[in-house]
DNA sequence: CTCTGGCGTATGGTATACCACAGAAAACGA
DNA sequence: TCGTTTTCTGTGGTATACCATACGCCAGAG
């Protein structure tokens, strides 16, 4: 019975149709500019279910996970919505995020181990320059990254994997904030006071300077967005 | 068309089956003593539509949301079964909870009226014999409740809405935590130093006092379950 | 008596058919 | 011409039937 002499792969018997869906609609939720003007915002289905080649069966069991991520909204008898946030859902998301990594970063500081710090420090400074290039879009990764790798270093995964939850929704807040002021070059005068602090293994200073550069992001988008949202949240505009 | 003469209620429009379903099962998994031996944590889709007389389409949606909250998890062809959470996922749990509430405690001592204040410490002070009279039910669920105020005191209900999320899961725990050490007086005082510090509106101090408050529970958890843990997760024993 | 292999059954995964309601378009009347 | 009503269609909600696999049972060989 243990003749297992072909290399077989232990084949992913835990691959449902329903998860793959739902990984592959997320990624398209999350890459789509949900904030464009004319955004089709509907989810049919039917087409949707048609072009994965499936039924709705597994199609719907995704979205109704979706919907607890909190990128679609499902309005019984009316149809499934892409959520289009609020500037206030998107403010206490923002302060959630800075809730977790911050304490994140006060255990970061007592449980890291001095290879991750290093690491942590080696990843700043190498995409530090990418800021000034004004090279946001490696920059913005390269920033994810990091508060990433300061959520990891805390051990805990279930906080890693709250912030995850919460910066499925940033990357849409992401592509408008980016490049507003001089944010980027800022953002890596922070983060290398951060990584002192991990080294200096001081979990208060660690969580202050994590929560108030989390908090700058917070007020800046608080003001800088303050006009615009009114617009966003109008509904639905005249016109296709 | 207008002629609706009978009194009939605007009815939920927004009231399926789905969402009843799911309310129902994760009020019963909560209420279920997941951690005594004998428990069957084994949720049978066929049975449980049967009893609910719907199909088992809703009741797999619901299931869906259940594991994504991560109350029961789906093994594909295998079954459905009540998550009995490992320490460690407790323990990060707690360690979420604290970094959740010491935010809004932070933004509450700032933001709170002086109303909702007045209001917490007449509640901590309502039930603070509760403690000492070993009633420890009564005590249990208005101490969640003096969390939860802080919670929405913050202002932001995505704070409130994730640690409900892990308040959930904690009802199972509480069972367990309860009535052991001096832990109910102990609360007590600390609640007081909380509103306190709230009263003064000292954010640093209500936060710190929140999170070690917190934490404490953390560590009465980890140094007590250290050694039963290991039993819990042993699986599944002979006999029925 | 034990081990092995095939078969049956139970259970979750998927597909499909049907139903109820919402919304729009059309038809009718004022 | 405008407003009201009706009908029709499209959509999501639900039920049901079928499929594939995991697991246990039993028969047969050693």
């Amino acid at each position: 019975m243990k003749a297992g002499r072909l290399p077989l792969k232990p084949i992913a018997t835990n691959f449902t149709l329903k998860d793959h869906i739902y990984e592959t609609l997320r990624d398209a939720i999350t890459k789509m500019n949900i904030y464009d003007d004319g955004a089709d915002l509907r989810l049919d289905e039917r087409s949707i279910a048609e072009q994965f080649r499936i039924s709705r069966t597994p199609l719907r069991e995704a979205l109704a996970r979706l919907e607890k991520d909190g990128l679609v909204s499902i309005a019984p008898r009316k149809g499934v919505f892409v959520v289009r946030k609020s500037l206030t859902e998107i403010l206490e998301m923002i302060v959630a995020w800075a809730a977790l990594e911050s304490m994140a970063a006060r255990l970061a500081a007592t449980n890291a181990s001095e290879g991750e710090i290093r690491q942590l420090r080696k990843h700043a400074m190498r995409h530090s320059e990418s800021s000034a290039r004004a090279d946001l879009g490696e920059y913005s990764d390269a920033n994810i990254r990091f508060h990433q790798m300061i959520l990891k270093m805390s051990g805990r995964k279930l906080l890693a994997d709250m912030a995850e939850g919460l910066f499925v929704h940033m990357h849409a807040i992401r592509r408008r904030a980016l490049g507003e002021g001089d944010r980027a070059s800022r953002s890596v005068v922070d983060h290398m006071s951060i990584i002192e602090a991990l080294e200096a293994r001081d979990p208060d200073f660690a969580e202050k300077l994590v929560r108030e550069h989390t908090m700058r992001l917070h007020d800046h988008v608080a003001h800088t967005w303050a006009r615009l949202e009114p617009i966003a949240e109008s509904g639905s505009q005249p016109g296709v």
